[in-house]
RNA sequence: GCCGGUGUGGUGGAAUGGUAGACACCAGGGACUUAAAAUCCCUUGGGAGCAAUCCCGUACCGGUUCGAGUCCGGUCACCGGCACCA
């Protein structure tokens, strides 16, 4: 009988659609297990070959759990409002809830046809009235608590979505999504004071069991960085305030620099001698595109403000100050005190400029360059009272001399900033605030939640960077809740992370009316056992639900400080590079190659994307060799945390493996037996797939199956042996799994299908081979390998590793000093010449 | 520049400090077949040799060790993140 994948996998679907084996269960008194996967963006694209990779692992895992006996909450959900829905939708003149609803269908029946086992009962879409009432909510209550607030500054505006942009949406000076230019605006906005748990945020993911490079990434990202907050006064009266992490340096701070944007730059221009090339100089700040900005980096620009000067509080100097655009006034305090011996950053400043430099640490060169460590070799010069202390003494003696003198104190900076929360866009989450010019901004009561998106014809962009719905008048005007009077909606929505900062949570209770999610359900599920996504979402996503749940754990809605126990990251599938370097043969085309794309052809594996033609469809991967074969490849591709490349003739032997898999049905003998010289080989990979599971080696765990296969083949088998063998087939491909379980009439034997059976336990002591190959060197180089009964004493080692005919050649003539025995495994023979 | 990671056959990749290359892909050979596909079996890191067997091999240089792909120091290359953050 053949494998026909397409008539098993549709036959299985159906019944697990029928008798839903994937259903969690609130409050059972079996162990919980929540294992969690990103939910999509339901695109027009459909499935993206990658989306199978982390999905199938988690699949894998959870599938496992509940053969293991835990009570398994494995949901799927959509992150459907967003940005490449509303402009398909605005190109198209399709409503944007009609194009999601479409899509949505259309992952609904590609996740449905993977087989994966998630609880189709507790679906999540965060465009759903009943689900974004709660992320509204959720929104009233960081109101209430001071930590969404409006705030006029600039911004990152993107130039094509004609949007603002966190600065986490910002790479490279471009807008993640779209590549376009960013430009800074001057924009009042929602902002949420996620810096107010900056610390928290660093802290607890102490004890989390992250994989290293997320928390590194985060707390690379947060950016804390210890120093002294300090006052200089200068001749306009106004004190200015300045951060560094160097207070120890103070002594060598021969001038100042703002940031053009500066508040002190206007209040002092009365005073100032050279308005012009100052106010010059601002404005062409101000028109630099962060893109500029970036590009022009080192190559330091600035004015002198004539007629104002800092004074250096440790020695009363009078010193310059300037303005310049490598000073940002968005961190520390817009302004530093500059020590050009002491950053390198100064230093060219102050080269190109004439200021002087005094050197204040010995160690180094400062007429060549800046001299920065940090550490305990440089000592301190030209510092009264700080002379002859390291810079780690200097540092504590000059923070305790501010404070005495009361003009500075040691101070926390982080990078992160706050999160710019407001999106001029239509489809998102409406902010449910009016302005009333009476009350200012007043919340909306939790009772008129959730604030619908009003349904209209037109949500195309306009000009003035305003939302499409300020266009709406009927629902922008509106009455005061406070006094009744007239008011005006917000009419900003929220950006994409609001709806996927707390879904997780929704799941555990997807259907509750009257909370984001029930006591008892949240006490039950929290927190996520395992959650896996992807290494983009590190700053964006995993930190915005971090904040999240850290406030919610505050107001008492959940009981875990943390969201996630278990966070880890599988690495992106490429395509094929079509224009590799390596695809041709002559040193000319080669060089076309290289003329044409660039650094692109020396890549062999880039992006999937449409203009080269390589992208994969799992639709048809499906469709050639069914859902099975695809989640078997895409596990068996490599390291589940590694980078891989997608290869059309490498499914093919994940479908040939299936194939001999499904012949053993028939080569297997009718016994219920376990035949002997199988036993061990079955143990062993009882052992190594289970292992291999928890530390998510789908590859090795696949490999050692297709090895026990194939001693199969060589052996023969019985029905007994193939038992185990299909249970631990059943997590990576279900339907094969169900099909055999039944035609083998194991299902008729146990009244259960594989899925429902307890995952094989091995036995020790029968992964434990009686007669072991050992390896025998001398002097370190292999030379032969002898094979002994397992745990021979080491006397008897030695003596038949010395009686090996191959070992005799090298211990002829040689005087044996000393022998290192590992049990089963080697042992090594050193010798040298006799006397 | 800073942080994190990677470097192993023609290819994807395996190897708690202990027989490098498991498992696959590709390629080659054989069986079956009128033929092809599929399937099954065999070979497959490089080099020398009729052979037994030997030599060389995990980016490069050095070190620790009886023993290093693995640990330590340095170098180079590539990938990811951050980047004028004071």
């Amino acid at each position: 009988m053949k494998y026909d994948f397409a008539a098993i996998e549709k036959k299985w679907q159906e019944h697990w659609e029928q008798v839903k084996p994937y259903a969690a269960e609130t409050g059972s008194n079996k162990p919980k297990f929540y294992g969690l996967v990103e939910f999509p963006y339901p695109s027009a694209a459909g499935l993206h070959v990658g989306h199978p990779r982390p999905y199938t692992a988690l699949d894998i895992i959870t599938r496992k759990k509940r053969m293991e006996g835990y009570n398994v909450l494995f949901p799927i959900g959509y992150d459907a409002f967003g940005l490449p829905t509303e402009n398909f939708a605005i190109k198209n003149h399709i409503h944007p809830a009609i194009v999601t609803k479409r899509n949505i269908e259309n992952f609904t029946r590609q996740l449905k046809m993977l087989g994966y086992g998630f609880d189709w009962d507790r679906v999540v879409d965060t465009t759903d009235p009943s689900y974004y009432k709660w992320t509204q909510w959720i929104f009233l209550q960081l109101y209430k608590k001071g930590l969404a607030y409006k705030t006029t500054m600039p911004v990152n505006w993107c130039t094509s979505c004609k949007c603002v942009l966190a600065n986490e949406e910002v790479v490279e000076g471009v807008c993640e999504r779209c590549g376009s230019e960013v430009v800074r605006r001057e924009k009042s906005q929602w902002m949420l004071g996620i810096t107010k748990y900056a610390q928290r945020l660093i802290d607890d993911l102490d004890g989390m069991d992250f994989i290293d490079r997320v928390k590194a990434q985060q707390i690379n990202w947060i950016g804390r960085s210890t120093g002294a907050e300090l006052k200089f006064q200068t001749t306009a009266g106004d004190e200015l305030l300045v951060f560094t992490t160097r207070p120890d340096t103070l002594f060598g701070a021969t001038y100042m620099v703002l940031a053009p944007e500066h508040p002190y730059v206007k209040k002092w221009m009365d005073r100032i001698e050279n308005r012009e090339a100052v106010l010059a100089y601002v404005e062409e700040a101000a028109r630099k595109s962060d893109f500029e900005r970036a590009e022009l980096n080192k190559d330091k620009t600035g004015v002198r403000l004539e007629g104002v000067r800092g004074i250096n509080p440790v020695n009363g100097r009078e010193i310059p100050i300037f303005i310049s655009d490598y000073v940002l006034v968005t961190y520390g305090t817009g302004a530093i005190m500059a020590v050009p011996a002491h950053d390198e950053r100064d230093w060219a400043f102050a080269r190109k400029f004439g200021c002087e430099i005094i050197e204040v640490v010995k160690g180094g060169n400062v007429e060549e360059a800046a001299f920065t460590l940090k550490d305990d070799t440089g000592i301190m010069v030209n510092s009264g009272f700080l002379d002859g202390m390291t810079v780690k003494e200097a540092i504590p003696a000059i923070t305790k001399w501010l404070e005495e003198q009361g003009i500075g104190r040691e101070k926390v900076n982080y990078k992160l900033r706050d999160w710019v929360f407001s999106r001029q866009r239509y489809w998102g989450e409406p902010i449910p605030l009016v302005h009333c010019d009476k009350c200012g901004w007043v919340p909306l009561p939790e009772s008129e939640l959730p604030l619908l998106l009003p349904q209209v014809d037109s949500y195309e962009l306009t000009d003035d960077g305003e939302s499409p719905l300020s266009k709406m008048s009927d629902w922008v005007n509106t009455t005061c809740p406070c006094c009744g009077g007239p008011a005006r909606r917000e009419t900003d929505t929220m950006p994409q992370w609001a709806g996927s900062s707390w879904y997780y949570l929704r799941y555990m209770d997807p259907h509750n009316e009257h909370e984001p999610v029930g006591k008892p359900a949240e006490e039950y599920w929290g927190p996520v056992d395992w959650y896996n996504g992807g290494m983009e979402h590190t700053t964006l996503h995993l930190l915005y639900s971090r904040f999240w749940h850290k406030f919610l754990y505050d107001i008492g809605v959940v009981h875990t400080k943390e969201p996630y126990a278990k966070r880890t990251s599988h690495g992106m599938i490429l395509g094929k590079n079509p224009h590799y370097v390596g695809n041709v043969e002559t040193e000319e085309e080669k060089q076309a190659l290289l003329d044409k794309y660039g650094n692109q052809a020396t890549r062999p594996a880039v992006k999937m994307s449409k203009s080269l033609g390589n992208v994969v469809n799992p639709d048809d991967v499906v469709k050639a060799y069914g859902a099975d074969t695809m989640r078997l490849y895409i596990m068996f591709i490599g390291d589940f945390e590694k980078t891989a490349t997608w290869s059309d003739e490498a499914v093919k032997g994940a479908k040939r493996f299936l194939d001999r898999c499904w012949n053993l049905l028939e080569m297997a003998k009718d016994s219920a037996a376990v035949t002997p010289e199988n036993e061990s080989a079955i143990h062993k990979t009882i052992k190594k797939v289970t292992e291999d599971i928890n530390t998510l080696k789908m590859n090795t765990a696949i490999a050692a199956m297709m090895a026990l296969v194939n001693d199969f083949y060589s052996r023969g088998l019985s029905r007994g042996d193939l038992e185990p063998l299909i249970l631990l087939l059943s997590p990576f491909v279900p339907h094969l799994a169900e099909e055999m379980w039944e035609l083998g009439g194991y299902a008729a034997r146990y009244g259960k299908m594989a899925m429902q059976m307890s995952w094989p336990v091995y036995d020790e002591a029968k992964t434990q081979d009686a007669v072991r190959e050992m390896a025998v060197q001398v002097n370190g180089k292999l030379r032969s390998t002898i094979r002994l009964a397992a745990d021979a004493p080491d006397e008897d080692v030695i003596a038949a590793a010395c009686a090996d005919h191959k070992v005799q050649r090298y211990l002829d003539g040689m005087e044996l000093v000393k022998t290192i025995v590992v049990k089963n495994k080697l042992i090594n023979l050193i010798v040298k010449p006799a006397k």
